[in-house]
DNA sequence: GATGAATGAGGGTTCATTCAT
DNA sequence: GATGAATGAACCCTCATTCAT
């Protein structure tokens, strides 16, 4: 179903990828991003159409999918609904961090809004994951662990927007808190210790506050 | 100190605040800037310089600044240490839906991080507001009413966080609570009521909670 | 109603018609034209919005409208009908000789008949000759010095197709009557009066020819 | 003497000769040829070295040869002078009409005159058949069917020119005519007859008529 | 002070061809 | 013998900016 790339495809997609995160779409010339990658200019239109289109397969191949990991959630019995929710979390942090450069785009690509393919993928995104949370929320309301009302979308939007606003404040947040001198390694393991105890204490409080 | 600025130019930044926020800067031509102000091409540099010059004035004109809200709030003693961040909650969601546009286009251009000038701009503006939140939190916590260790930049994260973030969701967030009927200016009325009710939860929960 | 256009315009595309007819619409780039023309590659853009738009506004100024000396014969009471239809031949002659360049883009651009607009214009005119000729010819019928049968359409091919094939073969008919001698000039009032000489006996014969 | 295509080249020359002729030389690409032909890309410049190099492959092949068309007319003594002329007449209105595609090319061809092979050919091709003519001219003359002076390249001209020129205008023809209701073969049927009849008319009269 | 004309640079894409397989 | 991948050159066009007026 979904296209297989080659390995020189993967390397011109990772190419773009983080150019596009450091300098946008628009202020990236398909001269850059072949340059970068050490192969000829025309070789973007002839692997992916165009520039567009190669950045349509990057969202493509990228774009976040929690099925599963709710699924996984669902069904696991010895985690209470909290517990659930929790893994999720972590779950969103790892993948964001992980792609930290095709969020950064994302980011961007959701305010300029351009491209219609690149806008339905978002949309069926958004709508697709909403829906696999409404489902671990009703669990929880089930067992009454979880109050009655909760805004899904809401509650979506502090999650990505914590997690991908941080992106664009590594340095800064870094720097307020003195960090500099851990590893990259260290410094991203910190993040997101912090990043999941920030949100599970958010999520515990919008779960259970009766207003 | 500030710069003035004629009604001609003001028209200009007014109308690429517009066109930068829906196609962002790059995706955006002086001629289309030009044309949709109804002013000859040349003027952008005439009047600013260049593009991006305009782009400066833009941010320095715009960016948030907090101070002033900060000190009146903090000599306000008919308010609690709660109350005083709350306030500051709904000044930044009024100051950001307001300058929805302008806010925009910041999130991209935090992501893509070009122009020196307004990397600057944008550096000395967290610090500086980051700076006055410390002391309205220090109050709250000289009151025991705050928990010891708060993670300032991680709390501000969350709030602009989640307030652009649904920016650039609004439609999303319409559809899904099937609000469509709503006019814009109801719609708008309703979305700050629930992310002020939405963040002060969060806020409440992360300057009590103790880990 | 007829576009102005300014001294570079027209300059720029004279240029463009002796390239086009020299080597083709493709066969020509707007590098050759701007090259040739002494001016800036963007001009052409600039100018006329596009290479092709440059082509169409070549058409339009340049293509064959026959209605005023049509009319000019049809109310010319000292020539008979034989006489008229012989001056619109040397008109023809005329006319094509002058734009030499121009009639052999024409004659490519009919056989490829890609751009739209300039089939549609080619289309138009040829109607509106055909039309006016039409009216030559019946005034002949009823004067019953023509035959009643005239396949107006095939007798302009014949006009149009002797005098621009031979523009495409000048160069053979001069060699062939060893005319090399003759200037450019002499040459081409050679090449007009046997044309019009010929054509005369083909337009008599077959204006009385019973079949 | 003459080179041996295989199947596939021949296909090649075929789709490429229909492609020239809707699109122009320039206007056609290799890869256009080769999908339409549905055979690799690179085959073009495998079996004829280059697209210029097909082009020529195709001109050699199908370019007018009337010699031995002639041969025979001259040594048929059943047919007089007139007879013999009209039988050539009509040999090149069915070789043209029977090869449309390629004798569209060759019109514009003519007008761009770029490749020297093709140039060359075509001078040949055009000395070899006046070559022939003035042969059957000279024959009628002899018999004092013909008048002395005849010029052969202005009568080529209009033989040539007639029936090309109406390759190109074709539809303007039929709608002309309200002969949209025929078929194709039909219509080329009733072109061929007027095409026919229309030029013997001018032939008598050029070979006979004394200015 | 303000503008329309003009420019050089660079944009994305397509081209005919070559080369390793 | 035949091909898909890959290439450098050239394509037309748009860009932000400048300059003469």
């Amino acid at each position: 179903m979904k296209p297989e790339y080659s390995i020189k495809q993967q390397q011109l997609m990772d190419t773009a990828e983080q150019l596009f995160s450091r300098k946008g779409f628009e202020g990236t010339s398909v001269r850059d991003i072949a340059e970068e990658a050490g192969i000829n200019t025309a070789m973007i239109s002839y692997y992916f159409g165009s520039k567009e289109k190669l950045m349509e397969a990057i969202f493509e191949q990228r774009s976040l999918n929690i099925k599963e990991q709710v699924d996984i959630l669902l069904k696991d019995e010895r985690l209470d609904a909290f517990q659930k929710v929790y893994h999720l979390v972590d779950e969103y942090i790892d993948k964001i961090m992980q792609r930290k450069k095709f969020h950064r785009i994302l980011l961007c690509e959701e305010v300029i809004n351009q491209n219609p393919v690149i806008v339905e993928l978002l949309a069926k995104m958004k709508n697709r994951n909403s829906s696999w949370i409404s489902d671990l929320i009703r669990h929880g309301q089930k067992k009454r662990l979880f109050k009655k009302q909760v805004d899904i979308p809401m509650m979506m939007n502090t999650l990505i927007g914590t997690i991908t606003h941080i992106l664009v404040n590594l340095e800064f947040y870094r720097s307020y808190h003195n960090l500099e001198s851990l590893s990259e390694e260290e410094f991203e393991k910190v993040i997101k210790k912090r990043l999941s105890a920030h949100i599970k204490i958010i999520f515990k409080a919008i779960l259970t506050n009766e207003s």
